[in-house]
DNA sequence: TATTTATATATCAAACTGATATATGCGTAA
DNA sequence: TTACGCATATATCAGTTTGATATATAAATA
């Protein structure tokens, strides 16, 4: 148990909320942790069969509109599986910005396309940011009604304030390119 | 030519400054591009190989202070290869931190462990800050002298400002978690 | 009615990490 | 002076993950 592989444990945390199809925690994943993490089919599918085979989950096979689905559960053992990582150290937190690669390397090719990958990341973050307003939002509303609302919140506060001040950077870059 | 491998580019990238062997090439990843890029020997020294395979790199073997090593150099079909990638729209800015996925599950552990992994990430970043506005400073004394200098600062206010944001987010959030 | 989108699962080559292995030089503390 | 640890330098590989592709059905939409 040592050796956490982090899919096990993403996938345990949402199941500790509400059994879900593998086509479901991906949509989770893809829009609730959308901003600080993400996942493939290719790895959701072969690690809720692992977590079946090591007895941290079970599934539920049933025919529901005529598709074939099968609905994960979280066992006892996958509840103490995920607390006994919850309470290890953080071993890495990574940016990965393409967008930044290509601007430290900006001077090989000039500040016109250079701007141009700063409002292109702009536009996106611009689009994203009401998503999150409307996270926090929401959740400050919510926030005594169940405690789980709190930690959701901490997360959303996180980004909504980070992409406020991307927001803020863009503009000073953009200076700095022009001027 | 149409998809460049991202080690391919960060590779020719750091060559387009200067010769590197592929240990320095790891050291300046490690340091300069340290908080939104990272990569390991495990796929510089290959790649290495494969692009002078390709011929977008050159290798100059010697012995320095009787230490074997490798000195690679960009070729003119190395510039021409990064400059296309550098004009290709960015593909993925990823931000993976396991910190706030602990956050974001911490309802299942309760406040102190959670507590606990913002601490850790507040001096983490408050131990990485000091570097960035210190070259955010230099790099702004000189940035008049070189024309990449201004590239390299776009960076590294980015990485100043996101990491002055987390500390104000940290406060925020033992305060959430406290009340 | 036809086409697109959403639901649902599976697979795999290619890429990358993290660990491990090997070997030399250089500084320093016993 | 000699033993130890650290920096330099390269190489390899199992295990993990991505991104693409494939398959099939239901629901929505044009």
């Amino acid at each position: 148990m040592a050796n956490e592989k982090k899919m096990d444990c993403v996938i345990l945390g949402l199941l500790s909320h509400e059994s879900l199809t593998g086509y479901e925690i991906k949509k989770r994943i893809d829009t609730t942790l959308k901003f600080f993490w993400s996942a493939s089919f290719g790895s959701i599918y072969p690690t809720l069969n692992s977590l079946d085979q090591d007895g941290l989950v079970t599934k539920l096979e049933i025919t529901d509109k005529g598709r074939d689905k099968v609905i994960y559960t979280i066992t006892d053992a996958g509840r103490e599986y995920l607390k006994q990582w919850l309470v290890l150290p953080v071993t890495k937190d990574e940016l990965r910005y393409e967008t930044l690669l290509k601007l430290f390397f900006g001077s090989e090719i000039g500040p016109k396309v250079t701007i141009g990958h700063i409002l292109d990341f702009e536009t996106k973050i611009k689009c994203e940011l009401p998503y999150l307003e409307g996270a926090v939002r929401e959740l400050k509303k919510i926030q005594k009604e169940e405690e789980a609302h709190s930690y959701y919140l901490l997360t959303a506060l996180f980004g909504e304030k980070v992409y406020k001040t991307y927001i803020e950077w863009c503009e000073e870059a953009k200076k700095i390119l022009e001027g």
